[in-house]
DNA sequence: CGTGTTTTATTAACGTGTTAAGTTTAAATT
DNA sequence: AATTTAAACTTAACACGTTAATAAAACACG
């Protein structure tokens, strides 16, 4: 037995509790308490993504690190862009393939990382205290079944 | 008892499963579904948004409007702008209160939801039988209790 | 081989996200 | 009533999202 499903006159769901609504605004949500922390360190948001990627495979080419990210191509090589001439990543032609770049994080890049972790991983804390664990677990499930289900 | 806690050797979570890259790629996989439907007539989902809003309220000011939208006051300003050249929309000043301005939908942008309702409605149909009514309805449930719980 | 196709990445163009600063109008203080 | 403070936008500046077009390298295969 569900509950009767919210609609207006003509078919659309009312936009207050709708998927895109309500995810837009969970992420919102969420990235509210980080904004301060990346702000202080003058990082954006998927710059601290694509550098927290590179931290944890090494080096891979811009198509994956895109990916990982969640960051279209040509965003991501704007961000390279950036976060080259700020010293904590680098990029070199690939000798196998010459489309590819290959990235890596820069020792730089790295300690930038490990500055900023232990505030970061304090303010994810904070969030799951506020949630619970296993809240944030059963959502987590829940979005990666979403994902599966919707992954043509 | 919990799963393990996937994290590496500093203390943040991987990356892949966290909350703010699983919102976001949960909420980039819905809104795939109804890209081909906004980019065939021309419309952004933002300025969908704002114009789906209004057809729910009639009158609003623009900041609730901004609230409803979950659309920042400067984006909504060029919004406005856009909507009202195509006709969508009107704005007008508050006799009230002259800082505010009211907004409404046009006969014409009224006519533009309709003519979009039936597909929109459908798509989100498809993504309801992918992904099971149910577990839609508790998804939803559980992002409407992380705002709660987040909101300060 | 050479030509056509695919893949990888970049550039271009425009719209939105985000923060800060500026404007205009209301409200609050004194 | 005059000054100050707050509220509701708006503008500006820069970064990212998104699609389409371009460039260069690798592949396919006739």
């Amino acid at each position: 037995m569900t509950r009767p499903k919210a609609q207006d006159g003509f078919g659309l769901a009312q936009t207050r509790r709708t998927l895109p609504i309500l995810l837009l605004r969970a992420r919102e949500a969420v990235m509210e308490n980080f904004r301060p922390l990346l702000a202080a360190h003058d990082i954006t948001e998927q710059q601290w993504r694509v550098i927290r990627v590179l931290e944890e495979v090494d080096q891979v080419d811009a198509s994956y690190l895109a990916q990982q990210a969640s960051i279209l191509a040509p965003s991501l090589t704007r961000i390279m862009r950036t976060l080259e001439k700020r010293g904590f990543i680098q990029g070199v032609r690939d000798e196998n393939d010459g489309r590819r770049t290959l990235v890596h994080l820069t020792d730089e890049g790295r300690a930038f990382i490990h500055k900023l972790a232990p505030e970061s991983a304090q303010i994810y804390a904070g969030i799951e205290a506020k949630i619970g664990v296993d809240n944030i677990e059963a959502l987590l499930d829940q979005l990666e079944a979403l994902l599966v289900a919707l992954d043509d």
